[in-house]
DNA sequence: TACTATTTATAAGG
DNA sequence: TCCTTATAAATAGTA
């Protein structure tokens, strides 16, 4: 008859959320835990029929992702219906009008103003072009050599006004691009829709499952309980 | 004697990881595993300093959020190391470019273009009106065909100048739109210091922690499920 | 990584 | 949705 002295292990102990001191036990804890939430998410999935996108910066700064059926499509499903709070309207008509379409756009809506406001453009550019041969043409005719008269230097003092705010709105413009710009981040549109999950491991994309990661998911749309989408009223502008 | 009929619980039972059938049953499943998943994620976070988002549709496809920080800071920041890998620098017209972009973009890509062309559209509208003031004002007076006194001269020089820099701002803001819709943006790479995770909630976002993981659900009008996300390179144009 | 005691999550039923 | 209970699953500490 043996006496069980040996107590292997303590099992399992009770910790505090707060953060792990130990890099080493932390980076355990890191990898661990991750594991376990992708497990959940994928169960997730599986149960509920639903799409989820995980995206996890390691301690180290490296991307974890995981996402079914792909972290860019529900990414890409999500911002749309959350656009940018810093995309504030700009200020005239047409454009405040796009702005306002722009809002609440699908994709294919989205796709149908850009067409037409890089058409816009287009022709605004040429407009400006056109405007600005007469500029030249102006220019050509070596104006600025000639003598000028009294009306004609209080004519010059407008025009320098005019460039002035010229200046101004292109600097304002040009300011309020950047700004955009620093905001976001162009996107990487996949066009995988593999049947697995997407597990992506340190850069590597694998479509294998994650032990118990069983997938004859089908979104299902169709359920009689009916629910806004909630972007209604809240002030995203 | 006195038998124990009552059969107060049979406490948790194991179900297999494959959809649920019943959708009352799905419903609350749902709901406790995402919360569950959510709090998991929170504790990762704090345990581990990192920084997490998660994005779910919900059977009735209804975004649920969460994010340490916040979920654009995390997603904009792993779309940023995944950049986009088919693109190539188009060689046509500025437009051609543009299409070339749009035509693979995300809708992530799309808002962001839609808002920049937007912006130019204004920044142009303005040069136009500008120079379209300039144009009038100088047709009225006819001022280029008048003399020039020593003093207006030195007025005119700057003039000319301005007109060389304003056509220089707009080559370069025309061709510099592209780049910033191609590019890979700045990453927003936002350190987080916030004590708070932030849910988004029915479209609410909610520097709370994690008790508040109950969304107050609004029954109403189900609208737009459906959307076309074809945009894997066809069909857009 | 594997083990194990323990904590935590959660299925069922109200 | 919230509560309870019994049980399944996750995981902290250790080798």
């Amino acid at each position: 008859m043996v006496m069980k002295i040996k107590k292997p292990s303590q099992g399992r102990q009770k910790i505090a959320i707060a953060k792990i001191p130990k890099r080493n036990n932390l980076q355990v804890t890191f990898s661990k835990r991750r594991s376990g939430l992708f497990k959940k998410a994928s169960e997730l999935c599986t149960l509920c029929g639903v799409e989820i996108a995980i995206i996890v910066f390691s301690p180290a700064n490296k991307p974890f992702s995981f996402g079914h059926p792909e972290v860019d499509s529900i990414v890409d499903r999500f911002l749309a219906r959350n656009p940018y709070p810093n995309f504030q309207a700009g200020s005239t008509g047409s454009t405040q009008q796009l702005v306002e379409v722009h809002r609440n756009a699908s994709v294919h809506e989205l796709n149908m103003q850009l067409t037409q406001v890089v058409n816009q453009l287009e022709a605004e550019k040429k407009c400006g072009e056109a405007l600005d041969k007469i500029s030249k043409a102006s220019e050509k005719q070596c104006w600025w050599e000639r003598p000028v008269e009294e009306l004609g230097f209080h004519e010059l003092q407008i025009l320098k006004a005019s460039l002035e705010e010229l200046k101004k709105n292109m600097t304002k413009q040009a300011n309020g691009i950047l700004m955009e710009s620093s905001a976001a981040a162009v996107a990487n549109c996949s066009s995988s829709s593999s049947p697995f999950f997407m597990m992506n491991i340190n850069g590597v994309v694998q479509g294998d499952d994650l032990r118990c990661f069983e997938s004859k998911i089908k979104p299902t749309n169709q359920h009689g309980s009916a629910y806004s989408f909630g972007y209604a009223g809240h002030g995203l502008f």
